[in-house]
DNA sequence: CCAAATCCTACTAGATAAATAGTTTTTCAA
DNA sequence: TTGAAAAACTATTTATCTAGTAGGATTTGG
């Protein structure tokens, strides 16, 4: 149930995209850098971004990736839809047909109103949420440990 | 993000006993000629739900396994807890210390809000509503198919 | 004491995730 | 026009985890 490697690292990177929001195109080298993920790793995490519509990138040097509109149009959600290779808690949720049991086993009606929710969440978190939880911790003397309600 | 086949068929395992609440303890060989499930992997799948005192078990002959608790006290979130390998959306939200970025990486506490989310429409599940869409289903002519809401 | 059942430990195979590698294409700027 | 910086593409490897099997040990009712 966990979420991939894949869209941890892909959140962070359109972050980090995030916070240059109207400045010249961020190239991975500099993603790289900053978030200590590899250059080919990156690369191959920013296609689907694109493909999504998430993300614009210009080649050529002085080139590299921007998002593709405001920080406050874009969800989590749509990060997740983007990267996780399976978007749903079952199969039989979105394909009840590859279950030879779907007439039977009805727990899938449950399956689908979890996954609903979860999504539901994660479509109202916005990219400003999470810059702005980063701009409240920066504030803090420690780090951002202390917000978001509970304390970890 | 997909649930684990044990966390399905142990969802289907404890469906089952709960369907012979109150009778006598029903055995795994009987469980798995109705579910379609091996006996050995069914054996496995039980110790965890066992565990977490969802299920009771008596050995020797006319033994075997009944739900700990009515039916409408056991809820899916308990289920998934028990048998999911890792029950959150990420490891960083119940063990933030295992990433070097804790400090500064707040997507945290967005990856925590969308668990609590998912796992409060869990909670909220009882299998006295999962045996009630299987009653429901059984009246229809096809399957249960056309409940929950949405028609699939 | 036999047989039906749970209980326990270990292993194997397959699938998927994570990451790396090398090459090609585009394009800016000197 | 050309060199270099960057994205884009294709393929491969490696590691981890899931799914499932196997065989025996233990308990207990009749």
């Amino acid at each position: 149930m966990k979420l991939s490697t894949k869209t941890r690292y892909g959140t962070r990177l359109i972050l980090d995209l995030a916070r240059h929001y109207g400045q010249t195109p961020v190239s991975i080298g500099d993603i790289s850098k900053r978030q200590d993920i590899s250059v080919k790793y990156l690369e191959q995490i920013v296609r689907p971004l694109k493909k999504a519509s998430l993300v614009v990138s210009t080649r050529g040097p002085k080139g590299g990736h921007a998002i593709a509109k405001a920080p406050h149009k874009i969800t989590l959600g749509e990060i997740v839809r983007a990267l996780q290779s399976s978007d749903v808690l079952t199969e039989c949720v979105s394909e009840p047909d590859k279950c030879d049991r779907s007439s039977e086993c009805c727990v899938r009606i449950a399956w689908r109103e979890a996954t609903d929710a979860l999504y539901e969440k994660l479509d109202s978190i916005k990219l400003t949420d999470l810059l702005a939880y980063e701009d409240q911790a920066s504030g803090f003397p420690e780090n951002c440990r202390s917000l978001g309600g509970k304390e970890i």
